[in-house]
DNA sequence: TCAATATTTCCATAATTCATGAAGTATGGA
DNA sequence: TCCATACTTCATGAATTATGGAAATATTGA
């Protein structure tokens, strides 16, 4: 992971439809998600859904593989945590405590 | 914490400039870093990183203080894990399993 | 009060990003 | 083979964002 390609993901973000995507795909977990299952739950187009869909695809957030006619996306959990750990790299460097408050409340209750 | 809060948020990480900032102020910890200072280590412009800064202040990811003729930056950890937090809100909903990777790299070994 | 330092604000230009309509590709069934 | 479904790709114009020069503001010390 250099600062080009975590721009990149981040960049991913940073755009409702696209952060509500991941989020979405985070939820729904193993079994994905089809193309047209996300448009028609986020209400939007399918034209502008698949052009944000592969801007996450090319920054390593989501995966796809084809089911029929349907492609099936994913979140894909290890490009996220690449990315989360760049963003967080040697916080612990000078002092714990500063970095501890972040990850205690990450992990969730599960 | 809403979509467009986050948005913004993961906006002002999209430029690499701000994520190296963020970046070094993660590492720098609580003593945090004077304006001129990162400017100097990161080999930008002040008027350029200042507007920059200003980008991370206002996406919550950062604070400011005066301290005499400098003004001293840090990186605001509790903004750091609101984003987070947003972004993988529900992983565990189904699976355990599906979170549990990105989060046990994260805690760092401190 | 004057000069120097540290940083921000303003403004214009250049570059990037976004949604949309129209057309194209792949799959499955009649 | 033909059609419908499920998506993607392409081209375009509108809106947003980034950068750098110049000017402004705030603080300190002489």
């Amino acid at each position: 992971m250099d600062t080009n390609h975590a721009v990149s993901a981040f960049a991913a973000l940073a755009q409702p439809t696209r952060l509500e995507v991941l989020r979405l795909l985070v939820r729904a977990g193993a079994p994905g998600m089809a193309a047209g299952d996300i448009a028609a739950r986020l209400d939007v187009r399918q034209n502008t859904l698949s052009a944000n869909l592969a801007v996450l695809v090319g920054a390593g957030l989501l995966r796809r593989t084809r089911e029929g006619r349907s492609i099936r996306y994913f979140a894909d959990m290890e490009g996220l945590r690449d990315m989360l750990a760049f963003l967080l790299e040697d916080c612990c460097g000078g002092n714990p405590a500063l970095c501890a408050p972040v990850l205690d409340d990450l992990t969730c209750a599960c």
